[in-house]
RNA sequence: GCGUUCGUAGCUCAGCUGGAUAGAGCGACGGACUUCGAAUCCGUAGGUCGCAGGUUCGACUCCUGUCGGACGCACCA
């Protein structure tokens, strides 16, 4: 790059003296269309108007002066195809570079984000009910992007906030009160927050019968309020059911957090800054008493910031958390995954926080989800077409265990019901990162149970497949026993492919982390597992006659076996020996 | 009504900061297991990238309009 850089720089002084070229990062590079065209691209178009010249001859004119740089020979050769500056690398050097590169601690890592905080807000369940499929793909996509991010070098911190606090906790409350007879989720053989959700539903079939009950869940939260000891007590009992349950799901998803914020505790702390915002005159208070803010000169509306008895709402608490956070934690970067249906919400409060001045507020991010559908339709949870989170991985787990007994696997796979668990996972991660955060999804439970084509399992088996061959190459099962790696051995167009395919793995973490997008690495991901597969289809490793070819395909296929395990890592996707 | 967002093959999705013949998987059809695990691989068919303008040497990608879907527009969270 340095080099056509360079041929480019000169081309610059012959033709417009005193005119400056790109620098060597600012050219831009493309992958050709056809390996055989080169392995980098330079399109040459934009350099046209600048050198009043055609791009087809700007490139053949570079072609001719890269030549004449005596460096460039060794890195790789230049050629014009029409409007483009076409490399291809040298092989041998590019080749050892990569094995070498994968071998290195932390493969694939980069620096982009040295020395930044991060913090990633994610799941925030309510207490009153069990995760479902929603909080699946919320869980996923919080998780991966934190580790993503700290792989290029982010300091990340993982808050949970949990919703124990409000009217809807009331509701599950007031259920167990009238028909829970002091029973406990040991009591009923439930997991704690199954116990605690079916409460919840409990409460609107109660419905029914008693039309008041609305009015009596308004109550308790009063009560709840202020302070009533009975009731106090009923809400720990219940919510610590509910959080233990929901922890557990956290646990075997492989889900952590490095700190947990309960709304109970921070609900009240946005006050004090209205109260300032007001005195400031960057809020008003309404004829009625509340305290508004108005958007209307960016374009949104005016939002209520305390209601007129003075008790603060929903975006107070998120304002006063922003800033306890920052406070606490300084940080380059907040990102709250969160439901695009929030999404004028979190405007409103990142445009509220500007305004009390916090220069920070800018490095807010809302990370915007879309809803997951079902074939027949959007989850309801009155209808009861909500999807259990454990349930579906034991469904999953079942299936994928059944699986393996069709394939007469077991005694293979060693641990059943641990590789069923982490094959349902793979299945279902791969499954909800594959799709852009932004657009809304479908989740189809027989295509994502098929584990045909593109889906998670299908990763997990090239990367057993791969452990594989190394598991039998420790053995000393085959001809590389007798053979020493050799880069040059790995030139073949097809050995070549899939060094380029491995190489890209740190670019694709980069993007990733640069977008805030996992669904790069989950594609990345995909597309290597397909290579590999079509590869060692074609080219045998252990069973090749030629020693030294064995022992650098090896080397070759201990890369991807890296990468695999690496890239799954990122997002969340179990990685497996054997299957 | 206003705002946000999505609209690519029958279905589910990719398509890098605009660039060289728009790619996968599923489904359909046809092939490949005495050979490193066939949860695999290879091939065929299938697209005026919602529509209409505009910017550009060049637009699936940017802008405007329009149609269609989703979500939001609470002193709920």
């Amino acid at each position: 790059m340095a080099i056509v850089a360079q041929a480019l720089a000169a081309e610059f002084e012959a033709r417009v003296p005193g005119q400056p070229a790109p620098k060597a990062d600012e050219l831009v590079v493309e992958t050709p269309p056809d390996p055989a065209m080169g392995d980098l691209g330079f399109p040459m178009f934009a350099m046209a108007k600048v050198l009043r010249a055609g791009p087809a001859q700007i490139a053949k004119a570079l072609e001719a002066r890269v030549a004449a740089i005596p460096e460039a020979s060794a890195l790789g050769q230049a050629k014009a195809v029409g409007p483009y500056l076409n490399v291809s690398l040298a092989r041998a050097p590019e080749i050892a570079r990569v094995l070498a590169a994968v071998r290195s601690p932390g493969w694939g890592q980069g620096t982009s984000l040295a020395g930044k905080r991060v913090m990633v807000e994610f799941s925030s369940p309510n207490t009153n009910k069990p995760l479902h499929l929603g909080h699946l793909r919320n869980n996923v996509l919080g998780e991966s992007v934190s580790r993503i991010l700290a792989a290029e070098g982010a300091e990340v911190r993982k808050v949970n906030h949990i919703n124990d606090r409000g009217i809807h906790i009331c509701k599950s409350m007031l259920a167990y009160m009238k028909k829970g007879e002091g029973r406990t989720p040991e009591d009923e053989g439930l997991k704690s927050d199954h116990f605690v959700g079916k409460y919840y539903v409990l409460f609107g079939e109660l419905k029914a019968e008693a039309k008041d009950i609305e009015a009596e869940a308004q109550e308790l939260l009063v009560q709840w309020e202020a302070g009533e000891t009975a009731v106090r007590e009923l809400w720990k009992r219940m919510n610590e059911w509910a959080v233990s349950g929901i922890k557990k799901t956290y646990a075997r998803t492989g889900k952590g957090f490095d700190l947990y914020d309960y709304e109970s505790d921070t609900y009240e702390l946005g006050r004090r800054f209205v109260h300032e915002g007001l005195a400031k005159g960057i809020f008003f208070k309404a004829e009625d008493g509340s305290v508004q803010v108005d958007l209307e000169d960016v374009g949104l509306d005016k939002k209520v910031l305390l209601r007129k008895d003075g008790t603060s709402i929903y975006i107070t608490q998120d304002i006063g958390t922003a800033i306890e956070r920052h406070e606490s934690w300084p940080h380059d970067k907040l990102i709250y995954v969160v439901a695009s249906e929030q999404q004028y919400h979190f405007k409103v409060l990142f445009e509220i926080l500007k305004r009390l001045g916090f220069e920070w507020a800018r490095d807010l991010h809302h990370l915007s989800y879309g809803l997951v559908n079902l074939p027949s339709g959007r989850m309801k949870t009155r209808e009861g077409t909500v999807v259990d989170a454990d349930d579906l991985i034991d469904e999953l787990s079942r299936l994928a265990v059944a699986e393996i007994e069709a394939k007469g696997r077991e005694d293979s796979v060693g641990d059943l019901a641990g590789v069923g668990e982490k094959i349902a996972l793979g299945a279902l991660h791969y499954y909800l990162l594959q799709t852009a955060p932004a657009k809304d999804m479908l989740y189809d439970p027989e295509a994502s149970l098929s584990f045909n084509g593109d889906t998670g399992p299908y990763i997990q088996y090239m990367g057993a497949r791969a452990s594989s061959i190394i598991r039998k190459a420790n053995k000393g099962e085959g001809t590389h026993v007798n053979g020493t790696p050799r880069p040059a051995k790995l030139e073949s167009d097809a050995d070549w492919a899939l060094v380029r395919r491995v190489a890209a793995f740190p670019g694709a973490i980069e993007a990733a982390a640069a977008k805030v997008d996992s669904s790069i690495v989950a594609n990345y991901l995909h597309d290597l597992a397909q290579d590999f597969s079509t590869w060692y289809r074609d080219n045998p490793v252990l069973a090749n006659p030629d020693a030294d070819l064995a022992a650098s395909r090896l080397e070759l296929v201990i890369a991807v076996r890296a990468t695999f395990a690496a890239a799954a890592r990122l997002t969340c996707i179990p990685f497996l020996d054997a299957m």
